[in-house]
Order: structure tokens, then C-alpha cells, then sequence
DNA sequence: CTCATTAAGTCAAGTGTCTTGACTTATTAC
DNA sequence: GTAATAAGTCAAGACACTTGACTTAATGAG
């Protein structure tokens, strides 16, 4: 009687997720080519002029977008542009770092409207959480100060750290980072916020972020290649990021690299740890990061041999993710000071040669993205607003509900 | 007046959206689980027992599904299961190599039920398109002469061909094989054959097999390392075939190390090309597959040499991809004799640690895949199945229609 | 100045697909 | 023998997109 094998299947869908979808599709494009009008969103869409017309309508009662100034186009009735309301829906980000911990407040449109941040006392999460939900609980309350209704239109906090998640640990561990990592930090959030957690790497958070606000806006097929304390890639894949079975896809800073006989993995070489052990200075210097730009803006000569050599490995790196991902672009961001990433990007050129050296590119294959300490905490925040807005085949689906 | 930005947008859908993904979820389910009942169906795809019950009635109309005999499973009603009719749909698998070019008929379950091959004269697409669709017409015509309808039941017709697509020249080109990869092969073969015409390289195109039947059937995160005359990747990303930008996603032969002061594509160091070169032999001989099977099975002492030397970087190649894509497994397939793959996986492990040594793995980290020559037809026939009939994003799309 | 043309947007009825809840059928457990 | 359980059907209903005619408001040609 008791078959009870698992049936595997993959979830149907019904009104509801036809509508969700289009909702989302409105949304996007909205974001994507800044205001529309409906008629532009039913060609663009392939939909009607009347199912658009009932959704932005919905939309437009919902708070998410507004009419504009009626534009005259030539012939015909004027067209009423709508645009997104960035009041229309909030965020918060999260950024979990080693010795310290960010959070902001983001709109619909990607927009920072409150930030702060806190030291981490030493001890992992035992010590920790105590001071990362008060940092929560003061953006929350700030936002609430700034706008209206912020509580209302929360649609959830995304927390960010270091990868990778839920593997036996590498050793060298100052800051308890693998404490982090296996400590079960979506339950914690969950129940100190009452809030809808996720979580992603912290490149991962980069590359959401350059999707949501920079250079891979509307674009569907980049990469993020995130220099911080390690290095790491944040996927997008198909319009969507790519997590991987355990949310680590791309976590090329583990990659082994074997020379002399001895393996090292890719972050030991080029990533700002091997910046700091290079300059054997204490990475948990609060003052570091304004005087490592000061001393690549100045072109230090310890920096400069530093850069030479890991520009050597990131143009490798560029040209590992060209040759396994194809995407139209690479972006190269990071949380490491602006001018360290400007001396970079001019060290590394010109790229290795790879299957993205084609005639007709429209993009660059490196770009820079955002070199900013807050970047990681935006891309937090941006995983939520995502998740709640953008077209995605899993919001389709009935079990999504 | 004539603004003319074009507008940027996905697609929305509408209830012909709906039933396509929901049929397509219910073939996709019949695939991963076998026979299942209408009442499976509706718990594992969350619809009602209705609309599975008006979904299955028409894909049995159409010939896509057929009763089994009820069985009695406790209390209750006796279920009714139903399966999917292998000779629901068919389609044919083109594998364009350097010297010879195969093809395959297709039923909707994955059997091969023709095959054919044919040497491909030098000289590339002036003297092999000829050859090329006078095989495909004998496949087709020998396969109308084993089922029926088989013409009417025909979804497509996929090829595959080594990558990389649309770059300049590697330059070691003895089979004109740049020449094809320039060619208009997919307008070529749709004026030549009126079928829907897909193309993917042989890398993927071999993951496209194991999904449909081999070692990552039912499994939404796997990558094929490929094995043949050089060697790539096929990437199995939340269930699909992701492909990049260009198609030329996966391709780790190109790849570039650097040692004793000059890069090397990986599949120069690893692949049957470096076999053949390692052995002096002509790559051309027909045969050679068969002599190479048989010195890989005496343990003779020269592949041995090379099966050591590959064996490492295959290993590399494992760990790279692991880190990377994060996949549940990844599958060593190739066009090489299945000795010579079963020596090279035995001498592939240990694994290098990575991010996928974890505890509470089901699958392994490393399985053995097809090592067929007809691997690679097989799965360019399974490609345009895979269109037709598996949940995919895009299908609910309106602009899919 | 007038009026045909063009285009945005609305109205109201229509259509397709899933859902609901009651019902029928067939089997097992007690 | 009868209650419980489960598969599957029936018929009406709900929901979201579509259709085609209509209204509104602008331009441009004569």
C-alpha cells in the first residue's frame, strides 16, 4: 500500500502566476527603459492595450507607479508615461564582514536612503548578533523617520557575507568568519526581524547590485568579478543570478592554481588580504581603507608592485569567466578603495585573448562597476526587491505562493 | 515625433502560456518519475485533479501519453497511470565532426531507433553540406520506414558541432572545422531539411543527452566534462542548457595555463588530440577508436603515460568546475573509447578538495557518463525534444509562440 | 480652417483555462 | 456488511487575457 516513493515534478501554474508574471514584466520594463506609456508597455510586452491597462492600473492603486505629464508624440492622442514610485516598495541590506557590519535601506528603484554601521566584536556570532539586529532595528526606525509607511511596503532584508557557505572550514580564521557561516543566520534574522530573510555571497550581493543600479542594467549575460578581503563572481545568468546547488557557484577565489609544486588558491594571490599581507599591515585598522586609497592615488611603490602582480591573476581570472560563462560583459567591482580598482583596471589591460574577442561586441568585455564600501549592503537589499519584482520563471510557478 | 529608442522587455504571457507550461510539466514529470496517475500528477504539480485530468485526456489524444493498466494501491479507487508514448514524438540528431559526420533518429523517450554515419571528404561545408543532407533524407526515410506517422511526429532537427561559434581562428585546422563553425549551417539545414533547426557544440550537446537519459536525468544542476578531440563543458544550470551569450558557454579546453613561462589551452594537454599526438597516430584512421579501446584495455604503457599526464588536469578541471558552477554532480563523458574513459576516471580520484566536498551529498561528486560515439548525435536529436516538450521559462512566453 | 489620419486609451462582451465542491466509482479495513 | 478512503468526473464558477468597436486628442494635408 505505502508506495510512497518521492514524486519529483516541477510545480504548475494557473491565473495567479500568469498575473504575478505580468505585474513583474510591467515592472521591469519600467526599470529598464525608465517611464513608459501603456501603449508602449503593450507592444513591448506583447500583451493588449487593455490587459496592460488593467495592470498599471492595479499597479498604479497599489503605489508602485504614477502617470506623468501627458507627452505629445506626433499624431494621435498624447500617451501618459507611467514611471516606477520609488516609495513603491523598501529594503534593507544587510553586509556582514569581518570585523564589521553595514546596513542601509534601499527603494524600489535601488535608491540608498538611510545607512549605518557597526563594529563586530571578535567571537563570531555569539558576540555578534546582539549588534547586528540593533543596526537593523536603527535603520529600520530611521527609514521609518524619512519616509512614509516604510514598515507597510518592507519587502525584506537580505544579509550578505563572505562565502563559501556550509563547507568544513580552510584554516585561516581571524575573524571567525566560519563561526558565520555555519551559524544559522536566516533563522536568526528571521526571528530577531520578523521580517523575510535571504542570503547570498557577498560577490553575489555585487552583482546584484550592478544589475539593479549598474553596469549590468538590463543587461541579462554578466559577470561581477568582486575583489574584496577574497575574491569571488557573482553570476548573472539568463536575467537572473545564478546561485548553484549551495549558493556558492563562483567562488573563484577557491580555485587552485598549482605552480612550483605547490597549490594556492586564486584569493591568496589577488584579493585584498594578499594586499595587506603584502603590506604587512592589520587588516582591522579602521583607517586602512582611506589610507591604501591615499597611498594608490599617491602611486606607492609597494602598491604598485602588488597591483602588477595581481592584475596578472584577475586577467586571468577575466579570462576564465569569459571562457566558461560567455557573458556580454564582465564587470570588475569591489569593496576595495576606488583608486585601488582605477589602478587595477589600467594593470590589467590589455585582456587575455578569449572566445568574448568577437567582431559586433556592443559592450566592453571589462568594465568597472562600483568600487564602494556600501555596495555589498545595497546588493543585499537589492536581493529582496528582486526576489518581490522582477520576472523570474520560479514566480511563475504555484509553489512560489 | 519619431522617438524610436527601442524599448527593452520580456515577453508577457496569457492562459496559452499557462496550459503550454502545464503540459509541458506533466510531461516532464512522466519522464522523472515513469508511469503516474492523474492523482500523482495533481499532488506533485499542485494543480487540481481537474485540470490534470483535461490535460492528460488531451496530450492521450494527441498521442504523447497512454493508460496503463489500474493498479490497486490500498483502499480507494484502483489508479489509472498514465506513461509517455515513445513514439509520441521523434526527432533527428546531426553530429557534424572533423572527419565524419553521424546522425540519429529519436523517439520521444530518447531511444535511438536509426542511425547512420558518413565520412565527411575534406574540404569542409562546399563538399560536406551534400553529404550532410543526403545522411539526414536516409535517416528520415529509414526511420518513416519503422514507425508510423514518423514525418508528421518529427519536432526538429538539432546538430552539433565542436565550438567555439563565431571566433577567429585558432589556426591548427587540418579538418576545416573553423570553415563550418563560419558556415550558415542553421539556415543551410532548414532550407535543406524544412525542420526546425537547433545548434549546439558536442559538450553540450552530450549534456543534453545525459539529461535526457543518462546520469543527470531528473537533475537541475550538472556539468558534462567532455571529453573528444578537444575538450568542453556542458552546463546544466536550474534544469536547462545554459548556453551564454554566443552558444560558446563551457568551453574550458580554451582555457588558457600558464607555465614555464607560456599558456597552453587546457585541451591542448588534455583531449584525444593530445592522445593522438602523444601516440604519433593519424587522427584520420577509421580505425583508431577501436585500436585506442583496445590499448587502453591491454594497459598498454604509452596511453598509460598519457592517461596519468591527463589525468591531472582533468582533476583541475573537475575542482574548477565544481568551484564555479556549484553543481550536485559532474559527469565525465566523452567521445573516447569507454576504456580509455574508465582508465582516465580511475586515474582522475582522488578529487581535489573543493566547495563540493560537503557533508550529506546524495550523488557523487564525480560519475561516469555515456562514452559512446553516437553520444553526441543522441543528444543534438535530444535537443530539440528538450524545446518542445520541457518546462522551460521561455516557453510561457507570449513572443514563444 | 477643415477634415482625414493617426495613435492612445476605454468599454463591454467573449474566450480559455484553472478552480470549486458535490458526486460517482471502486477498493480495503474492520 | 459497512464505514473509510482514494481516484476520478461533472457542472458551474472565477479569473485574467482578448477582441473589436468606440472615444478622445493630437497632427498634417489641402
Amino acid at each position: 500500500m505505502n508506495d510512497s516513493r518521492p514524486i519529483r515534478a516541477k510545480s504548475g501554474t494557473n491565473h495567479e502566476g500568469t498575473s504575478a508574471h505580468n505585474r513583474r514584466v510591467m515592472i521591469d520594463a519600467l526599470r529598464i527603459n525608465g517611464a513608459l506609456s501603456r501603449a508602449d508597455l503593450a507592444r513591448a510586452t506583447r500583451l493588449t492595450k487593455q490587459t496592460v491597462s488593467n495592470i498599471i492600473e492595479e499597479l498604479e492603486r497599489d503605489g508602485l507607479v504614477s502617470s506623468q505629464e501627458a507627452v505629445r508624440r506626433g499624431r494621435g492622442q498624447p500617451s501618459t508615461p507611467y514611471r516606477l514610485v520609488p516609495e513603491g516598495a523598501f529594503a534593507i541590506g544587510l553586509q556582514i564582514d569581518r570585523h564589521v557590519t553595514r546596513a542601509v535601506a534601499v527603494d524600489l528603484v535601488g535608491s540608498v536612503l538611510v545607512r549605518d554601521e557597526a563594529g563586530l566584536p571578535p567571537g563570531g556570532p555569539s558576540n555578534g548578533t546582539k549588534v547586528i539586529l540593533d543596526l537593523v532595528a536603527g535603520i529600520r526606525s530611521k527609514l521609518a523617520g524619512v519616509v512614509q509607511q516604510s514598515e507597510k511596503r518592507l519587502v525584506g532584508l537580505g544579509a550578505a557575507m563572505p562565502g563559501p557557505f556550509g563547507v568544513a572550514g580552510s584554516g585561516d580564521d581571524p575573524w571567525m568568519m566560519e563561526a558565520w557561516q555555519k551559524f544559522p543566520l536566516l533563522e536568526t534574522l528571521t526571528a530577531g526581524t520578523g521580517l523575510d530573510v535571504g542570503l547570498q555571497n557577498d560577490a553575489a550581493a555585487a552583482a546584484t547590485a550592478e544589475r539593479m543600479v549598474g553596469a549590468a542594467h538590463g543587461i541579462d549575460h554578466a559577470v561581477c568579478l568582486f575583489v574584496g578581503y577574497g575574491i569571488g563572481a557573482g553570476l548573472i545568468l539568463n536575467g537572473e543570478l545564478y546561485r548553484g546547488t549551495n549558493g556558492n557557484a563562483g567562488e573563484i577565489g577557491m580555485v587552485l592554481l598549482f605552480a612550483d609544486g605547490k597549490s594556492t588558491p586564486l584569493e591568496h594571490r589577488a584579493s585584498l588580504a594578499s594586499l595587506y599581507q603584502h603590506l604587512s599591515v592589520d587588516p582591522a585598522d579602521p583607517g586602512l581603507y582611506a589610507r591604501i586609497n591615499d597611498l594608490a592615488l599617491r602611486g606607492d611603490q609597494s602598491i604598485d608592485a602588488w597591483v602588477e602582480a595581481a592584475a596578472v591573476d584577475l586577467r586571468w581570472s577575466i579570462h576564465l569567466i569569459e571562457t566558461l560563462f560567455d557573458p556580454q560583459t564582465v564587470i570588475l567591482c569591489g569593496s576595495a578603495p576606488e583608486a585601488l580598482v582605477n589602478r587595477l583596471i589600467a594593470a590589467i589591460g590589455p585582456l587575455l585573448p578569449s572566445i568574448a574577442e568577437r567582431r559586433g561586441r556592443t559592450l566592453p568585455r571589462l568594465q568597472p562597476g562600483m568600487a564602494d564600501p556600501w555596495s555589498v549592503a545595497l546588493g543585499a537589499a537589492a536581493g529582496p526587491i528582486s526576489r518581490a519584482f522582477d520576472p523570474r520563471f520560479a514566480a511563475i510557478l504555484k509553489d512560489s505562493l
